[in-house]
DNA sequence: GCCGTTATTTATCGCATGATAATTTTCTGG
DNA sequence: CCAGAAAATTATCATGCGATAAATAACGGC
């Protein structure tokens, strides 16, 4: 019966992938399965994600917590956009424009419950990865957030971003992160205030700057 | 040997408590692990905390659920201070000052890292729960906030805080959760900044709404 | 078109889990 | 002080888990 073995071959997809490929798809339904049940999602839902047999994925990664790593290499490590840097950085806009535009296209990557689960499951198992994205957070939007910001005032700028200007940038930032999830488990409608959520958060920084200038 | 018997007595502890004290050691015990392990937390796990078989455990819980349950009323449905209501009421004091001491105090029982851990795990496992308690906290802390701060101003209170009036509330209120969690994580020293970071949070309220009225 | 490499599956192990039934032990009321 | 209610333990089951070894089958190069 070959046209069985084809319309088998046809349901349980192709076998024989490149490994690369195949580890590909392997994580893609590991970062589905985690996402929904947490990181004690079982390896044989993962293989079912995946379309393969549970101990195919022992050929591609040593154990679980291996494919766990690599579950937070796709999510948090290629998660930012490397645009996004100038965009922060283009001076032809006030400070203003560009973090709300930044914003908005931070949210749209970060507000996505695949993310913002996956970033609370860890954040609860593994202090490393949560230490780490908050540094990149901090390197790369608060500081830089706090220097425009500075420069746009006329303010000195030879001193260093200290901890205590960073507390209110923290606060906004964490306020929208919190947003994120609120409006994902409570099932907010769609865009409703995304941007003007954000729009608040960055009022109030400049308006807390400007009064401390003035 | 009597003596064998009564050590065993005094180190695996007294046996055959009331049922209701028994029922709040399998709580206790369980409120400790799943905040480390999440609900995963087995429940011999759960029983060797408690001091007891884990059978015994079946005698007052129908199930693992009935006792995550029991988990959740313990720790979220409990820790609600009812002095904190009459805090928010006092009309003796300036709204700031009021709502500064009651985050203070509210900070000091939800920023315990079993709180925190608890409440990001019940939130990633069940709507529920976090719903409702969101329902509170727009209740009974974020509503009044915005009518307090209406009468100081003098502004007109015929109207009901509507859903806008309390984005900002919940930007830093989420932002204070996220510092909370930020600081456990990451293991920030003691209260460094707690206080602080309260004052900042009330400081822009104060500000954006001045600016508003104005 | 076969042949060997290797991607993939089948079979299985040891262990932990949630849950139940039967047994034992402890405390209390008469 | 002892009898019985019930608190607690021991023994056990079925299932699901991470992981490994052996068998099978698909694809590429000659």
């Amino acid at each position: 019966m070959a046209s069985v073995s084809q319309s088998k071959t046809a349901l349980q997809s192709r076998r024989r992938l490149s490994p690369d490929a195949r580890k590909d798809e392997i994580v893609s339904a590991a970062v589905a399965l985690f996402a929904e049940n947490g990181f004690d999602g079982s390896t044989r839902d993962v293989a079912r994600g995946a379309g393969i047999t549970q101990p195919l994925l022992y050929r591609y990664f040593p154990n679980k917590e291996s494919l766990i790593e690599a579950v937070y290499a796709r999510v948090f490590l290629e998660s930012w956009n490397s645009e996004w840097d100038a965009m922060l950085a283009d001076r032809s806009l006030p400070v203003r424009d560009r973090f709300q535009r930044f914003y908005e296209a931070y949210t749209e990557t970060v507000f996505d419950p695949v993310w913002l689960r996956l970033w609370n499951f860890a954040a609860l198992r593994d202090a490393q990865i949560y230490q780490w994205y908050n540094h990149v957070v901090e390197e790369q939007i608060l500081k830089p957030l706090v220097r425009e910001r500075r420069v746009e005032l006329g303010r000195d700028q030879r001193f260093q971003v200290s901890r205590a200007d960073l507390e209110v940038p923290w606060l906004l930032h964490g306020g929208l992160l919190h947003h994120g999830l609120r409006r994902h488990v409570l099932g907010i409608d769609a865009d409703m205030g995304r941007e003007h959520m954000i729009a608040q958060a960055l009022n109030m920084y400049f308006l807390m700057t400007e009064a401390q200038a003035g």
